[in-house]
DNA sequence: TTGTAGGCGTTATCAA
DNA sequence: TTGATAACGCCTACAA
C-alpha cells in the first residue's frame, strides 16, 4: 500500500542501491541519475519505511523515558525539556507512565525494545530488569536515584537545599515542626529531603506520611495533623503539591499562614507562586533536568563517552510569603 | 549481539517457525516441543525483536499525539488521559511537541511513519500534510480543529459554555469587559470562546491580543490594560494561565479582585483552585478528552468503525471567588 | 505436528 | 558510476 524503494528504483529507471545512494547521499551518483531519481521520488511521494531503515541501520532513532505519572506540573516539566532536546537530536520520544499499571515490567520491555537508549525515573522501573538492561547494553540514565554502576545518574541536590532551608525556618523561631509527606525508599529525593531537615531539626521534626504526593494527599494530612492539640508550628512538606494541599486545610480550619501556621513545599511548580500566601518552596531545575538527561544518553547512545556520569543539579530556595514574615515583604 | 529467533531454535533444536508458533500460540505445537521452546527462550532471555515484529505483522502497535507544548497543564493533562487508554489497548505512545520547531513538517510526518494513527491538536499540523495523511489512510484524531472528512473530531463545548459565563458575568452588573488572549485562527477553541462572549456583551466587550496563552503573557497585557483610564471591570480570559497573569497584575496595581476587577478564566487547571481569590473558570473534562481520542484511534486502527465521528464534550462553569460575591460564598 | 522458504523495506558490501 | 545480493529479525503460507 506504501511505496517502496522498489517502486521508486523502477520508475526511475535504475537499482534500489542507487535510489538509497542518492537519497542518503552515501555513495556516488552521477547527477543525471540523481535528477531521475528524485524526480521519481517526487512523483510518488516516497518516504522511506521507518521499520525498514531501523531494521537495516540497527538502530531506533528513537528514545524512551519511564516515570510514575503526568498528573503533577513535575514529571511533565522534566518531559518537556527532555522531549525538546531529543527532538533537537533528531530522536522521537516514547512515553511510558507506570502508575496504575499492572505489568510495569513488561511494558518497560517492551519500551526498551522500541527505542536506543532509557531514561528512568526512581525506582520505576523493576531493579533487576534495569540490571538485565545494562548487562544487554543498554544506554540508560537515572533520574533521582541511587547511582548504579553502568548507567548514568541525574538528580537535583536535596540536601544541602534540605539544611537551608530547615535554618530559615529555625530563623523564624518555630519550635514545633513536621516533614509532610514522608519517604517511601531509602535514597528517593523524598528521603534525602528528610535527611536534610531532620539533621538540622532533629527532635523537634516529625516525619507524618502522605498516602501519595498529591493535593488531595497533603490536604487530608494536613487536616488530621493540624487538628491535633499540639499541632506543628511549621509545615515542611516534600512536594508543592502536598503542600497546596496543607494551604487549603489551613484555610478550613481557619489558621492565618504564615502567622498561624509556616507551610513550604519544594519544586516550584506554577501554583507554587500563584497560591496565597505564595509558597515558599525549593526550586528544581526541572526542565535542565530533562534537557540534561537527552544529552547524557545521547552520548551514551553515540559512544562519544564511555564512562558513566553522576551529576548533581543544583537547586535555589525561594522565600515567599508562607514561611513567615520577612522585612521587605515581596510576593513574586 | 540481542538474540534472535534463530538461537532459540537452534537451541531448542526446532525451527524458528516452530518457535514463532510456540509463542505466538498462533498454530499447533506439540506440548514436548513447546517445553523445549520455553525452556530455550528461558534460557538465552529472548525477546522478539520490536522490529522484526513490526515489520512482518506490518503494524508499529503505537500512537502518536501533535501538540504544541508540554508547558502548561492543559496539554499534559490530555496527553495523561491518552497514555492511560492506549497502554490500555497495548499501544506506545510517541510524542511530538511542535513549538519552536523548524521543520514541523518533516516531524509528523516522520512521526507518522512510526505509528499506527495520530492524534493532532488543532492546526499543529500543516492542512496539507494532514490531507496527505488522510489520502494514504492514515487513522486521525483532531482536538479541537474545524472537523475534516477522513477524521475524527473531538472538543470540549465553548460557544455554550462562553455565553453562561458571559450571562453570570452581565448578572454581577458590570458593563465594561475585555476578553484576554484573542484569538489568531478561526475555528479553534480561542475563536469559539470569543463567538460565545461576544455574543452576549456585544460592544460591552473588546478582545484583546496577548503574545501566547501563558501567565507571563497574560501578566503583560493585564497591565497595560489596567492602566487605562477607562479599564475595564471584568476580564475574561481565554484561558486560566493569562488569568493568573492577570491577576498578577492586578495585585501588583493595587487593585482588588473581584472588588475593584472581575477576572476569569478557562480550562480548570490546579492553579485555578489554588490562586486567591479562586478562579472562576469553565471546566474542561481535559483527561477524558485524551481517553476519548485514545479510543476513538484505536477504533479507527482496528477498523471497528468507518465513518468518521464528532464529538462535542461537554464543560462546566465552576463559579469561584474572581468574578464577584455570591450569596454563599464557597472557595472549594 | 513440523520445516522450508518467501516476504516485509531498507542499507551496504562487493563486483562489474 | 551502477547493480546484484546478502543481511537485518520476524511471521506465515505451503509442503511435508
Amino acid at each position: 500500500m506504501d511505496v517502496t524503494i522498489y517502486q521508486v528504483a523502477q520508475r526511475a529507471g535504475v537499482s534500489i542501491a542507487t535510489v538509497s545512494r542518492a537519497l542518503r547521499g552515501t555513495g556516488p551518483v552521477s547527477s543525471k541519475t540523481r535528477q531521475k531519481v528524485l524526480k521519481a521520488v517526487e512523483e510518488l511521494n516516497f518516504t522511506p519505511s521507518r521499520l525498514g531503515v531501523s531494521l537495516a541501520e540497527g538502530r531506533h532513532a528513537a528514545n524512551g523515558i519511564v516515570f510514575p505519572n503526568l498528573a503533577g506540573p513535575y514529571y511533565t516539566e522534566v518531559l518537556l525539556g527532555y522531549e525538546e532536546v531529543a527532538a533537537e537530536l533528531g530522536r522521537s520520544v516514547v512515553i511510558l507512565s507506570t502508575k496504575g499499571r499492572p505489568n510495569v515490567r513488561e511494558a518497560v520491555k517492551e519500551l526498551a525494545g522500541r527505542v536506543d537508549g532509557l531514561v528512568v525515573f526512581g525506582r520505576t522501573a523493576p531493579d533487576d530488569l534495569v540490571a538485565e538492561l545494562i548487562g544487554v547494553g543498554m544506554p540508560l540514565v537515572f533520574i533521582s536515584r541511587e547511582p548504579m554502576a553502568g548507567a548514568d545518574t541525574l538528580r537535583s541536590e536535596n540536601i544541602e537545599s534540605a539544611r537551608k532551608l530547615a535554618l530559615h525556618l529555625r530563623g523564624h523561631g518555630y519550635t514545633r515542626y513536621a516533614f509532610l509527606g514522608a519517604p517511601y525508599a531509602p535514597g528517593d529525593d523524598i528521603s534525602q529531603r528528610w535527611e536534610g531537615v531532620s539533621g538540622v531539626l532533629g527532635e523537634r521534626i516529625e516525619p507524618v506520611l502522605t498516602a501519595e504526593y498529591t493535593v488531595e494527599s497533603g490536604h487530608e494530612a494536613a487536616l488530621r495533623l493540624l487538628r491535633s492539640p499540639n499541632r506543628p508550628q511549621a509545615l515542611i512538606c516534600s512536594d508543592d503539591e502536598v503542600a497546596l494541599g496543607a494551604l487549603l486545610a489551613a484555610e478550613e480550619l481557619g489558621l492565618a499562614v504564615p502567622d498561624d501556621l509556616a507551610v513550604t513545599g519544594w519544586d516550584d511548580i506554577m501554583a507554587a507562586r500563584h497560591a496565597r500566601p505564595a509558597l515558599t518552596t525549593i526550586r528544581q531545575p526541572m526542565r535542565e533536568m530533562g534537557a540534561r538527561a537527552a544529552r547524557a544518553l545521547d552520548e551514551l547512545i553515540s559512544g562519544v563517552r564511555e564512562t558513566c556520569a553522576h551529576l548533581n543539579l543544583a537547586t535555589e530556595l525561594v522565600i515567599r510569603a508562607s514561611c513567615g514574615h520577612h522585612p521587605q515583604e515581596d510576593h513574586k
